[in-house]
DNA sequence: GCTTCGTCGGAAATCGATTACCGAGATCGG
DNA sequence: CCGATCTCGGTAATCGATTTCCGACGAAGC
């Protein structure tokens, strides 16, 4: 029952019958006691079941030793992956990641980033729901705080960034498609989202420039949902042989699953490529060519840069190709 | 650049020619206050960029409005669905929900408890690693703080609960098989999670239960990599023919990318049946068949424990079966 | 006209830690 | 043997808000 209230410094000094500077001092090991009082404390903290307070603490320090990282969205297994693989980088320093969802809104984005920023968190990573209406969370944060955008960014922020070349991406697309099939006569639909997120954005930018300037695209957002409603309109509007290059796995997985739905044959008869690299990509059956992003290196790379207070650097890395079922292997 | 140091309260106060507590009490309205000092305390703090420290504020209060999420793992899809739900739910009331992944481990999950209950956290929802090695963590926040336990729960603590009854998920897989084969006769094999867990523990217990006590069993943890190794084993065990039931559908989803990968036909040759009634249960060709869970409803039914303060109480919930490709549809 | 309320601003206490500063005693060097 | 230095405990300031308490003032009741 949270009924009694908690032990403070002041009942552990009192029952050591210590000062509370002893205190502290013994508990955080900023300066030498002497042993005898040392034991004291401890025993007494250990029988009052003391936890230190870290609002106070934070209070007092500058630092919270926390990172806050605030997704669009928990569903999406990429950002998940993102989420996983920053906190196991932070706990190794012993920096606690706190993970908060926008669930897809921009208030909901600005809530948590005015949250974090009120609880002093050390630093701020944030993937930006929206390239241009996520600027003022964004600048507020950058303002306050180290902050690094992940994955996605706003135009024109001077806050830092790391992620991967989506332009690179679709290039190494363009090259393995091209081992196999003729692209400039051989019919080519882009799946894409909706060019909100600087993703989205650069990718369809990668699409035009790397396959044609006007490449069948179709728009909608980043979910399987929306991969499915696609793949009945390639159906519909009679694609037959097409190949289909997604802006991100869970697009491609409900294409698949529509076609496959449907009876159609992948990848002799289509043939699909995803983005991101999601663990669900290799599970599929034909399991998915994907681009994928070095999602580990890219936890490490933001560890790095909070820790060397360099917010002025940015990271993009280079994704690489993972060939798998739906595509053919190709003979260049 | 984060050089300067924010505004605080105090300076609003300077500036706009008024006492700190007419500050607080013009923006959080706890009290009338002059409409006149009202508009200028609003316009220094406007000019000043002031943002309230939650920090200053937490210390002061009792309350943070504020919720922790300790989650074993962000990876599986189970558990980052139930984050986002938890976090949707809370959204309404206006409370911050922070997810802290232990990433499988009992130390970091010791790590997120002590975090979250030092930051005065207004209830804490845990999910534990361990059936019997989450004890001390469960029993600590449960001494602090209203702690939650989702999903898995511990042996022996007070902590109300929240989840869903795993042996009835069990007896409606037993029904929905016995309808299209001899259950007594017909090889049944269970794809398992070591009893490490509350949710492994029953979801075996609930096999054996309605099946039969000595199904033949294999157990392993709550990953697709060990569903594609189980499924290895049973093609080399020659358990053709066996119906699958597994403790998740990531497991699921595992042993059905194996089966196919070897050429095996689902349904025809091997049923599959999963747990959980993750997104990607229903994107697999052919789709799983599985248990869902009610994830929105536990969800809510978490926020209202907390918010009517309701420290004793537990709920389990019924699941429902989804019936998909990989199980025969049966003739009852 | 005098007392009784009610309203509302400000001073100061408060939450729980860390830490600057002071001073007492020990140690050390010359 | 004396002053300089070092060690280490305690006192009190400090972080930034909220909130209690007090007092001044005006309105209302009789």
């Amino acid at each position: 029952m949270p009924l009694a209230r908690s032990a403070t410094m002041a009942d552990v000094a009192r029952l050591a019958g210590v000062s509370v500077a002893t205190v502290s001092r013994t508990l955080s090991g900023t300066r030498s006691v002497d042993p005898v009082m040392q034991r004291k404390v401890t025993e007494a903290a250990e029988q009052l079941g003391y936890r230190v307070n870290l609002v106070g603490r934070a209070l007092r320090q500058t630092r919270t030793s926390t990172v806050g990282l605030v997704v669009p969205d928990l569903d999406n297994p990429y950002f998940s992956a993102l989420a996983q693989q920053l906190s196991r980088a932070f706990s190794d320093p012993g920096i606690d990641l706190l993970v908060f969802s926008a669930d897809g809104s921009l208030e909901t984005e600005a809530r948590g980033v005015r949250s974090f920023l009120g609880r002093q968190v050390d630093a701020l990573v944030l993937i930006p729901v929206h390239e241009q209406r996520s600027e003022p969370s964004v600048t507020a944060a950058a303002a306050a705080v180290h902050t690094i955008q992940l994955d996605r960014r706003v135009q024109g922020t001077a806050a830092s960034y790391v992620g991967v070349s989506n332009r690179a991406g679709m290039q190494l697309v363009r090259d393995h498609v091209a081992t196999a099939v003729d692209v400039s006569t051989h019919p080519v639909v882009y799946v894409g989202a909706r060019p909100d997120s600087s993703s989205a954005h650069e990718r369809l930018d990668g699409m035009r420039q790397y396959f044609s300037p006007d490449v069948p695209t179709l728009l909608g957002d980043f979910s399987a949902a929306w991969g499915r409603e696609a793949a009945a309109r390639i159906l519909a509007d009679g694609w037959t042989g097409a190949t289909v290059v997604t802006a991100a796995d869970v697009i491609a997985l409900g294409v698949l699953a529509h076609l496959l739905h449907e009876g159609r044959s992948v990848p002799d008869e289509f043939r699909i490529v995803g983005f991101d690299g999601i663990g669900a990509a290799a599970l599929a059956h034909p399991s998915l060519t994907t681009v994928r992003q070095p999602v580990e290196r890219m936890a490490r790379s933001i560890r790095s840069l909070i820790e060397s207070d360099d917010n002025a650097s940015s990271h993009w890395f280079k994704p690489d190709l993972v060939i798998g079922e739906t595509s053919p292997a190709g003979t260049p």
